[in-house]
Formats: C-alpha cells, sequence, structure tokens
DNA sequence: TATAGTGGTGGAAACGTTTCCATGAATATC
DNA sequence: GATATTCATGGAAACGTTTCCACCACTATA
C-alpha cells in the first residue's frame, strides 16, 4: 500500500514560503486592502505552486460562516424534489455557496431534529422544502435571526419567508376550463390534507365549480395522499360512483398518471371516456401518452428565488422576508377533451 | 428587530453546569468507555435540557473528519442522477453521514477544481457521479489515500473504485432479444462517446450481430450524445435509409423517447411499424405509451453499493476498493414487436 | 524640523472541539 | 499491608484559520 503522508499544506507553510507573517497570507485570501502589490503577488504565486486550498473547517470554525447552504427535502424520488433542486443550484452557483442535502425520508420528526442540528455551525442558511410540521422551529430560527426560507409550503398562521405557488388560483383555472368545455361531473382527488398545497387545490377547484354554479358533490371528491398508488385507487372509486364523472382532476401529476392507469384497466379511454387533469408539470407529463394536461408549477423558478431571498438575507441580515407566491399556468395536452355526451 | 443574541451553549457551558471537566463532557459525547455511569448521566441530561449540539466546524478541525461525504454530480435535471443519490442517500441515513451536493453543471473544467477543493476538510470522503474527465484527479486521490468511488464509469486503463453495470451486457442481450423477435436491421443511436458507457453499449450491440451472422451495417449506427433531441434526430436519418430499420435501440431511455416522437411524426407505429428499444430503466419508462422495453440499470442499487463501498474504506483505510459491477436486466413492455413482415 | 496621519506588516488571541498526558482514588495482587 | 494495576477525571495542547492590536516606516502637514 503507497500511503502516502497527505502533504497537508496550510496557511503556515505558505506564509514561510513567501516570507510574510501567516496573518499577511490570510489577508491576501480574504482581498485585504492593506496589502502592498507585491507582497500580494508574491503570496499569490506560492499559492498556486504548493496547491494550497484554505481548510473549510477552521475558516468556518473562526469566522463562523461557512458559505454552505442547507437544504431539507422529504425524499428524492420524485423529479417534482429534483426542480427545485435545479433551481436551487443553479442560484447558488452564481454566488460560490456550496449545498448540503438532507433527506429526512418523509419523516416529520426527523424534521425538526435536523433544522436544530443544522443550525449549529454546518451552515449559513436553511432551505425546507414541502415542510411536514414548520411550527415546530420556524419560531426559534427567526427568534435567532437564523436564514431560512421554506419552499412550497403555505402559510398557516404567521406569516414566515417562504415562496410557493398559486396553487388556489392554479386548481379554480383548471376546474374553470373542464367546466367551459362542457365537463359538470369532475370528480376531485386530493393530495394529504395536512399540506397547505392540497388544501389550496381543493379550494380552488370548490369555488370555481361554485362561480360557475355547479353543484358541489361530495362524493366526487376522493381524499389522496400525493402518491401514484392513491391515484389508481381514487380513479377506481370515483368511476364506481352513478353516474360516473366525466372528467378527474387530480391534486398532482403523479396521482393522474395513477389515474390514466386505472381509467385503462377498466377499458375506458383518456380523453374520449374520461378527461384526466394533473397538477405540476413534472417532466414526465409531457411524454406520458396521451400527454397530460396539467397546472405548471414553475418548481425551478421557485428553487432560485428562494435561494435568491436566502442569499440577500445572507448579505443583509436586516432584511425582512416575506411570502412570495409564482403564478401557476394551466398547460393544455391532450389529456382532457369535452364529456362525451357533448362531443359526439 | 427582535435581533436575540444567539445563546451559542458551547461543551464549556455544559461542563460548567454540570459540574465536570470540558474533557470529560467531550468523551461523554463521544461514547467513549472511561466514563462513571452517573457522570455520564449528568452530562446526558444537561446537554439534553440545554439543546446543546455540538459544533461541527470545530469537531472536523480537530478531529480531522467531518461525517459528511461529498457527491459530485453532471446535473440534477434527469430522473437519473435522482434514482443514484437515492441509493446514496438510503445508505449514508444507516450510518448518520451527512451528504455535500455538488453540480457541475456538466463542465468537465470544473470537476478537478471541485475535487481539489473538497478533499481540503469539507468531507471525508467523495462519490463521482459519470466522471468525466477522472484521470485529473483519480491519481493524486489515490496517491492520498483519500476514499473515493466513481459511479456509472468504465474505467479506462487502471482500475479505481468505481461501481457500474454491466453496460455490454445488457446491450448484447436487448440487441439478442431482437434478432430472436426477427429483427435484422436494427438501428443503433449511440451515447456520448467520451463515457464509457456509451463505448460499451454499442459492443455489446455489435457483439449479439456478429453471434447471431446478422451483417452489420455502419449505415445503421448513429452517433448521438444521451440528449433526447438527438434521439429524434437519430430515428428520423435513420428512418430515411432504405431499406429503414425494424427497430431501434436507443443508447439510453431519454433518447428513446425521442426517436417514438420522430416515429409518430411520420405516421408511423410503435410497435407496429417500427420497435423501440431503451436503456437505464428511469421512472418515466413505464408510463410513458407504449411503454417502453429497455434495459434496467440499477441504479439506485449502484448508489448504494458505492456509497457503503467509500463507508468500508472510511472505516478501514487499508482497504483497497475495486471495480464492481452490478447485473443489467431486460425489462420488456409494449414497444417491441416481431418485424412487420413477419408479424402478419 | 517636529508632529500627526497612514499603509503595510507581524504577533497573538480566539473559535469549539478532540485527545493526550498526568493525577489521584479505588481496586486487585502478592 | 505494601505495591501494582485499573479507572475516572482534570488540564492543556493542538487543529487552521480570522481578526484585532500594536508597531514601524514612511509621507503630508504645520
Amino acid at each position: 500500500m503507497a500511503k502516502e503522508k497527505p502533504p497537508k499544506v496550510t496557511i503556515v507553510e505558505v506564509a514561510e514560503r513567501a516570507g510574510v507573517s501567516l496573518g499577511t497570507v490570510s489577508r491576501v485570501l480574504n482581498n485585504d486592502i492593506h496589502v502592498a502589490p507585491d507582497t500580494r503577488e508574491r503570496v499569490v504565486s506560492v499559492v498556486r505552486e504548493l496547491g494550497y486550498v484554505a481548510n473549510r473547517q477552521a475558516r468556518g470554525l473562526k469566522g463562523s460562516k461557512t458559505n454552505t447552504i442547507g437544504i431539507l427535502v422529504p425524499d428524492l424520488g420524485t423529479g417534482y424534489i429534483g426542480e427545485i433542486m435545479h433551481g436551487v443550484d443553479a442560484e447558488l452557483a452564481l454566488h460560490q455557496l456550496d449545498l448540503m442535502l438532507f433527506t429526512t425520508h418523509r419523516a416529520a420528526t426527523k424534521e425538526a431534529n435536523y433544522v436544530a442540528n443544522m443550525v449549529r455551525g454546518m451552515v449559513d442558511g436553511l432551505l425546507v422544502v414541502l415542510p411536514r410540521n414548520p411550527a415546530d422551529y420556524v419560531g426559534t430560527l427567526s427568534r435567532r435571526n437564523f436564514p431560512f426560507v421554506l419552499i412550497d409550503h403555505q402559510g398557516t398562521g404567521s406569516p414566515c419567508p417562504s415562496v410557493g405557488a398559486m396553487n388556489w388560483q392554479g386548481a379554480y383555472n383548471a376546474t374553470e376550463h373542464l367546466i367551459k368545455l362542457g365537463h359538470t361531473r369532475i370528480g376531485f382527488i386530493t393530495g394529504s390534507m395536512d399540506l397547505g398545497a392540497a388544501i389550496e387545490r381543493l379550494g380552488g377547484y370548490k369555488a370555481a365549480l361554485k362561480t360557475y354554479h355547479v353543484t358541489e358533490d361530495p362524493q366526487l371528491i376522493y381524499k389522496g395522499s400525493f402518491f401514484q398508488p392513491e391515484g389508481y385507487a381514487g380513479a377506481c372509486a370515483l368511476l364506481d360512483i352513478e353516474p360516473p364523472p366525466t372528467a378527474i382532476f387530480a391534486s398532482n401529476d403523479v396521482m393522474a398518471m395513477g389515474a390514466m392507469d386505472a381509467v385503462r384497466s377498466r377499458g375506458l379511454r383518456v380523453p374520449e371516456d374520461i378527461s384526466i387533469l394533473g397538477f405540476d408539470d413534472i417532466p414526465q407529463a409531457a411524454v406520458v401518452r396521451p400527454a397530460l394536461t396539467t397546472v405548471r408549477q414553475p418548481l425551478r423558478e421557485m428553487g432560485g428565488l428562494a435561494a435568491q431571498m436566502l442569499i440577500d438575507k445572507l448579505k443583509n441580515p436586516t432584511t425582512e422576508l416575506g411570502r412570495t407566491e409564482l403564478p401557476t399556468e394551466l398547460i393544455v395536452r391532450a389529456s382532457i377533451s369535452p364529456p362525451k355526451d357533448r362531443a359526439g
């Protein structure tokens, strides 16, 4: 085994080699003004020669900033989270910040736990995607003036730094679209009702029905969970109702795809026999056949904006962050059409 | 603004409160054997009471380990990377390790750069997904005995710690399957030929043709890049050949989907007029219609295995890591059938 | 020419841990 | 009962930085 001693090159070695004090090297590295041009140049060349890179631990310890921000996500399975992270990452790259990723695996208890840990010197700021029970820690965080932004969370109660999409409006518009196509029996599959987004989407659906004087039938609302199997089960349940709905609006794309499978397994066609509508516009939505009509959430933009807000706060701790909602957009694809009785 | 002083509770405060020395507290925290049970208990209760959490920077600085491992990925857009990270994350969680995520945005130059930086005290080990030019740094890393594992990279030249899939075998089996269905003109769309995986897949395809005495037609091999537009373009080019292929084997699923679109846009049907085959088995493959027949790479398992290898190395630095290849599996779905002339 | 100001630099403290060494008490061995 | 061994603990050094303070050698100002 060729176990060489790792040639740990520290700031001290650089200082010796450049014939200056260690403090001067530090000043050069941090672009301090008070350094003579030729000294600076000498130090820089030694740094390059030795391949010196500052130890982040030490830097973080003293300076108490890490140039790293943390992101807490429920899991990594869905393209949904990936898109958000994409946006975050792009923004962070612009500012030379690094990203630390934590997964709660959907265990709500872990969330507060992680938050407590991260705050202790690991990261300068925190992004929480799809927070489960933020009430447990937002109080502490804002009291300590620790920078954080929640992503895709509906502020229940007091407003806090967060970025979301206009869920209510998106669901309203989509439902309206279906009604205008002639649908009057529209099934709805909800998300996990402990998430604000799910509540808002249901609210938008109901509001649109009311506006257009379509009677709301409680039977047509199926309680789902944002996972594919629930979409399947929900569609099955809805199709058993007499008369069955002519359209099904699922609270996210994953469930919409489950619903599609259910429809097909009954020998029915999408959209001829029944229209299917989703929410999110995940990458799969465009490639599924028939392509899924859905409400686009600007996930990447949401991630980017959240990162931007956090960076603002980092640079200027007195900034007060609020809630921002980005508009959603109805993306019409092949999975919907007028109801059969009208189409003919 | 209610800017409270963050009540930084350090190990010193815990020590005072528990009436022991700071060293003792550290021992308790690190589960050292030499601590009296009642002392331990007292310290633990104070820790809980004060909500003390060790500062990672300081811990890392002295102990020179961070309990964090780094993962370097080209980007986050595709489900492909997400699946691998999923596997990595699950394994890491078991060992209480944290994950630091770096994105190169497909810029090869950034890769070596990041590696150099990360090695300096930020992380204990390194995972590199789809390395572009590993030759630039594997030498340095292994000379320093710094733990790392490459994921989905074909060792060009000297073997190094890496996890991959049996690309050659997978492509061979898939091609064989097509041949046995009766196809003799099989188009092939390659990946980026600077990646080992692309080379191996092409090799498997060619080998199968040879085994079954199917003449290899250079016209039928289209140079692609692993991105969807190349799949579309490739299929268009292949369909223009006279006589056209009866099946197209794309080097990954994303290109296969591009190819499907191309076929459809020509008014042809999949699989009746032309069979389409992919590689990877990304989540979309199952939901596309017709569902895509593909070669499954065990991405999650690959991530998990890589993490496991890295952890082994961390625990026992003398371990020598080698290359492991996980088997691929042909997943037969609806996108292939016997060629038309035979089907009838 | 004396004095105040200024820019460049060295020295040292501090950040919050881990870990090694030393110490004294308690137990085991002869 | 004296010595050797073990165990729990305190004290202090070390990790690699940043940053504050002090110093010196200048250059302007009076």
